[in-house]
RNA sequence: CAGGGUGGUCGGAUAGCCGCGCUGCGGAAAGGAAAAUCCGUUAGUGAGGAAAGUCCGGGCUUCAUGGAAACGGGAUACCGGAUAACGUCCGGCUGGAGAGAUCCAAGGGAAAGCGCCGCAGAAAACUACCGCCGGACUAUAUGUCCGGUAAGGGUGAAAAGGCGAGGCAAGAGCUCACCGCUGCCGUAGCAAUACGGCGGGUCUUAGGCAAGCCCUAUCCGAUGUAAGACCAAAUUAGGAUUUAUCAGAAGCUUGCUUCUGACGAGGCGUUUCCACCUUGUCCAAGGGUAGGUCGCAAAAACAGACCGGCAACGGUUUGUGAAGAUGAAUGGCUAUCGCUGCAAACUUUGCCUUGUUGCAAAGCAAUGGCAGGCACAGAACCCGGCUUAUAGACCACCAGCUUU
RNA sequence: GGUCCCAUCGUCUAGUGGCCUAGGACGCGGCCCUCUCAAGGCUGCAACACGGGUUCAAAUCCCGUUGGGAUCA
């Protein structure tokens, strides 16, 4: 079984927070694919802020997360992309399949949403090699 | 019986599956400035009493280090002890609260000085408005002036010891007894202080405030692990000149180096001095951005026994045991048990429309059921305290009431 | 992780321990003025972050909590 990468630095996390977001009622899900060119595995970054609650609270939030991605991105994530979940007030003490569930479907959703704008940078792409292709620079 | 006070202990338990950090072991690849990496594992280990607030004290770090004095700044404050140290702890004293066990108190100095005490009141610290008393004057009054008083009145948080008797024109510690305060002496105690005696001591210009300035005594250098040490990539590595203070000695490369002394410069709030260190033409630069390694975990620790001590604590001895992250590790699910709550059922009571068990209320010992109910809260260099948060459970001692 | 600072009406602020039942400006409500609105006038509502202590008396002095903010070779 492969191990869930994890993002660390701060700039990577700005990057992924200009990207497609996805709220649901306990979790936020953002999304925004890799820079490497080769074929990599998803990675998994984590924000709980102090806004949620004191030391243990965040932890405690982190920790949920950590569990239900675990449950979910396996089966679900996509390659090449770098998710950032982030905690909610309600995320430490809801139930924790009500978050798994909305972790699958927030997910599902921002799967077909990056896959749309794949294609149209995929055809914006031809178009702009089409143009290369009959005025050579 | 009722549940008060003080001190202490614990902080859900067990099992299974999946997952995480670190350490060890085994393996893999890549490669180089140093390094970081990935995989496996029937291996080991992994949050607290407060890990919190950062309020004190110490270790350790850098300022090269140590000592002395003055100035400046800060802290503490009944007495004695404990301790590495403390604003902590223990024992005692004094004052206050309580029926008591017990609890609370920044609790030195106001006869060194300055300052403040609004309003009210005559006066807030050189008191004298009304009043009381004596004298003088006259218009003989409920008047004016001079003097003596501080008993009484009123004001205020606070009014110049209290109370009684004598005394006096009226009064007053003016005198006396008792109480208070204070000084001295004696006894007990290491001391704070207590008890007793003596002196009346101008019986008080010693009214209050020092968490106003201040005085006295004692203590304190700054800095905080983002301290700091090392490795180190990219990028930078220079400029000005008078070619480098003086004396002595040694070496050989004969104008450089080393040593000693003098001189100049600098040296942890400021100034001065001593020892000492660095430097010797002056300025400048090392590395703040990216990254790694160390610091980084074995202790003034805890428990038992014995000895000393009222105790805090100390000594001897035996044993226990100790996480180490850096976008930051302990989580998720299931089962059983414990506790809590809920309704049902059950029990009791009430009602009338007497229901092949209806409606309402109360109770909770046992039984089965439901609950995403089970405190405060997460190590970040370490240790000793303090403060604050905290569901519930347990233990010991002491006090209260009733009975024998 | 360390070191500091601040807190007064809805907002911005003033405030020597006593005249503070806390002042001012903007804002808000009501009334007047006007044909109506604005401006103007009158008037009202509204605060010392919380808990203790010192003092006769605390927004102010001291201690502790809470919340917010700044900073780090």
């Amino acid at each position: 079984m492969d191990k869930i990468l994890v993002l660390k630095k701060r700039k990577d996390f700005l990057r992924v927070a200009k990207g497609i977001r996805m709220i649901v009622s306990t979790v936020i899900l953002q999304a925004a694919p890799s820079l490497s060119k080769d074929p990599v595995p998803f990675k998994i970054g984590y924000t709980v802020t102090k806004k949620i609650g004191k030391a243990h609270v965040r932890n405690r939030t982190k920790r949920r997360l950590r569990a239900a991605a675990q449950a979910i991105f396996p089966a679900f994530g996509l390659p090449n992309v770098e998710y950032v979940l982030v905690g909610r007030y309600n995320t430490a003490d809801c139930p924790f399949k009500v978050l798994k569930s909305d972790m699958k479907w927030a997910l599902k959703k921002t799967n077909t949403l990056l896959m749309e704008q794949k294609n149209q940078q995929n055809t914006q792409a031809n178009v702009s090699d089409n143009s290369a292709a009959t005025s050579p620079a």
